[in-house]
DNA sequence: GTCTATAAAAGGATAGAC
DNA sequence: GTCTATCCTTTTATAGAC
């Protein structure tokens, strides 16, 4: 817990690692207070509820998404296609990294907040259509590869859909097999569009 | 709630239910005494515990696969193909039915559930493996429209990812066409599956 | 096997001093 | 803005009579 932080920084960076860790319910205010060793009238001075800070945590996803996630997943990777590829392999990363334990913590949220409020639901969504968004631009620069009629929203939510399975068949078996199977099944989708593109041509 | 049930029968359904509609931390053994209208002690008395109910519950879904779930989507339905289509079908008319606010309960449970005890992990996990056994089986079925080495397990597992992922972006944003897009690109999938085999035929 | 009452703990949140 | 103490509710689970 560096230093230059604020009490507020400090506490949705805690939220982050124990939502994902452990769940949004499962979670404590206690939990969050023990690891930022702060005090409960702090916390109540920087957030009004637990929801809200939970609020936090997505809007903290959905800002970082370029500089957490996707500006480290391209570090030398230039073709759109590849960084497709690339995003997923460093949930593959993640995935193996933590014994298969943990996944992806807005698929995680998505499915356990059964009742969320609409800001909460808005937020899960938006993480969604961020990301998603991120494929989409992928595979509008990969545009002379990918047949004409593609609709690049639907191909982009089907990358989503193969990464969330993915992490969520190789987090309840504990065995990241079933994520690289995901993501060959997904390969090979994209060769196939790819090989009916190169026909067309011919 | 039948009158010709078990004490034991009558807490599992209404857990069933209960968990799917509001997940299992945030079901509490009152919300089940409620909907059943027993009393603590009947309860107790047949279960040690509240994860021991779960437990219960994913045994349920376990058994209950065939005649809960395969054998009335598949009422009139004899390629083995379509019968996947028509598995996934029973969940697209699950999700719309209820506004898309509830997804697959073993889904649901196996990302909110973060630290299961191996009882519980190994009955998600048998929940998932079963769910794909069916697939598998369709798929050896139409084994003479399939590329000969085709990885069945893999795209067993594909089929369960694209089911998952659909239900967790259409239940985060409340909007069935993000299930009906992920299907439709796994139709897409399927389809040039079977044109590579009849390139390869001709 | 079911009833009522209650224990025992955890959880979210607040008060008021500093 | 942070401290300690504490309130109130919910939650899981148990005790003991019937």
């Amino acid at each position: 817990m560096a230093k230059g932080m604020s009490t507020r920084e400090k506490i949705v960076l805690a939220a982050m690692e124990l939502f994902w860790l452990k769940g949004y319910n499962s979670t404590s205010v206690a939990d969050i207070l023990s690891r930022t060793q702060l005090n409960s009238g702090s916390l109540y001075h920087a957030f009004p509820g637990k929801q809200d800070i939970l609020v936090a945590v997505l809007e903290a996803y959905r800002d970082g998404i370029y500089p957490m996630l996707v500006e480290p997943a391209w570090q030398g990777v230039d073709d759109p296609i590849e960084r497709i590829f690339a995003l997923l392999a460093r949930y593959r990363a993640a995935i193996a990294d933590t014994d298969c334990a943990y996944g992806c913590p807005i698929g995680s949220l998505a499915l356990e907040l059964h009742e969320a409020d609409p800001a909460v639901r808005g937020l899960l969504a938006a993480n969604f259509t961020n990301w998603v968004g991120v494929i989409e631009r992928c595979l509008a620069e990969a545009a002379d590869r990918l047949p004409a009629d593609l609709d690049r929203q639907a191909l982009g939510e089907f990358v989503l859909t193969t990464m969330e399975g993915g992490v969520m068949q190789a987090r309840t078996h504990r065995d990241v097999a079933y994520f690289d199977r995901g993501i060959a099944a997904l390969r090979r989708h994209f060769d196939m569009l790819a090989r009916s593109v190169e026909r067309t041509a011919a």
